[in-house]
DNA sequence: CGCCGAAGTGAGACTGAGTCTCAAGTAGGA
DNA sequence: TCCTACTTGAGACTCAGTCTCACTTCGGCG
């Protein structure tokens, strides 16, 4: 169930107009996210119902159901990550393992054409927003911490069941969560940026791991 | 909407066995707990409606929705998170951060009386194998973000919106993931150890932070 | 061009989660 | 013992998500 538009140079057989059915069901699913996520922002996630969105996009409710399998998909499906991890593979061998990360999320996002990032902050703002979507975004955005780990695995040509490998997954993850609270509370910082500022942070060892606790 | 028994030291109101009808209710939503375990177990957390559960536990749907405010929460409600959040209190003062997190998650467990550690077992054998629960145990359980980012913030004297607090309380989180995710992939590994193993780890540093990457 | 199979769509039934209201039962204090 | 406040059960209601079935439309092929 990978929909993906894969972008690829030359001859892509995946973006070619694969006849009026494709380009229909294309337009069709952008069109239903647009509505979804402006109804959700307009009135909120819980006030819009599935026959809203379909009503707005002019299809029936099935066919709603049919582009994503559920409403909350409607915000989390995205084209983007496979971006992002595309720009990881792309950053030169040699790269320090948490420099790559963070250089590949802004050469990720650098890369996304105006319709895309717009969109991409439309979901940001929803997720800062609506605390239900922020929740499932968390969870099943971007990459989970299996996915991280195959990543950085074959990053730094480690087997992927190497221990190791699994705790700096993990810290990525939560270096991710330590930036979406920090811009949660200062939403002027930017995410890539503070996501950057986050590893970098973590790329000197783990801040006050080792400080003293005091009385309490 | 904090329905939490708060369980602070002497002459405890929450303790107390206030009467007749708190010790009713304490019966009920234990049943609840232990018969929607159990169904969840046998025949899957989807295939179990809220109905079965009510009907196990004898009490009316609408009571089990009053005892749970969603499905998810019979797995998701616990009376544990503020054993360790006691426990991490009591760690004593000069005791190196990471460590104390560490020792209080051991010590945490271990105060649990036999029934609590049978349930925490049993809920985290239902978040290994259904992955459903998994995803919002992961997500809402024991301790977001912010809520560990205040506890830091206060174990080592800083201010809550200490930056460096936040990024710590990321890891922390991350480290839970990794774990969680090690212990998936080898469950005869007890969680707590390897959680405490992914916490030394990362007072030395996170791992891997400045491996070059490979040519891919 | 026209036919046929396959893919996409809409209508609507159905299950189950979660909310709400109302009436009846019950604890516990006066 | 009686009154009040809390708790419960019954059941209606909305909406997400699944499924089936009939209808339409695309697109290939003779």
């Amino acid at each position: 169930m990978k929909r993906r538009a894969t972008m690829s140079p030359v001859t892509d057989p995946g973006t070619r107009d694969a006849g009026l059915r494709e380009r229909k069901k294309a337009r069709t699913r952008a069109e239903l996210q647009r509505h979804a996520l402006r109804l959700f922002r307009d009135r909120g996630f819980a006030a819009t119902t599935a026959d809203d969105i379909a009503a707005a996009a002019e299809v029936s409710r099935s066919t709603f159901f049919r582009y994503f399998p559920t409403k909350e998909d409607v915000v989390l499906l995205d084209d983007v990550d496979p971006v992002f991890e595309e720009a990881f593979r792309a950053i030169p061998a040699g790269t320090p393992l948490l420099e790559a990360v963070s250089r590949s999320m802004r050469a990720g996002f650098a890369s996304l054409d105006d319709e895309k990032r717009a969109l991409e902050e439309v979901r940001m703002d929803l997720a800062r927003t609506i605390p239900e979507i922020g929740a499932v975004l968390r969870e099943r955005n971007t990459f989970g911490v299996e996915h991280v780990a195959a990543m950085i695995a074959q990053a730094v040509g480690r087997p992927a069941d190497d221990e190791e490998v699994v705790v700096v997954a993990g810290v990525v993850s939560g270096a991710r969560l330590a930036a979406q609270v920090l811009v949660h509370r200062d939403p002027a910082r930017g995410y890539i940026d503070t996501f950057a500022s986050v590893l970098e942070t973590l790329s000197a060892g783990v801040p006050l791991a080792d400080a003293p606790t005091v009385p309490m």
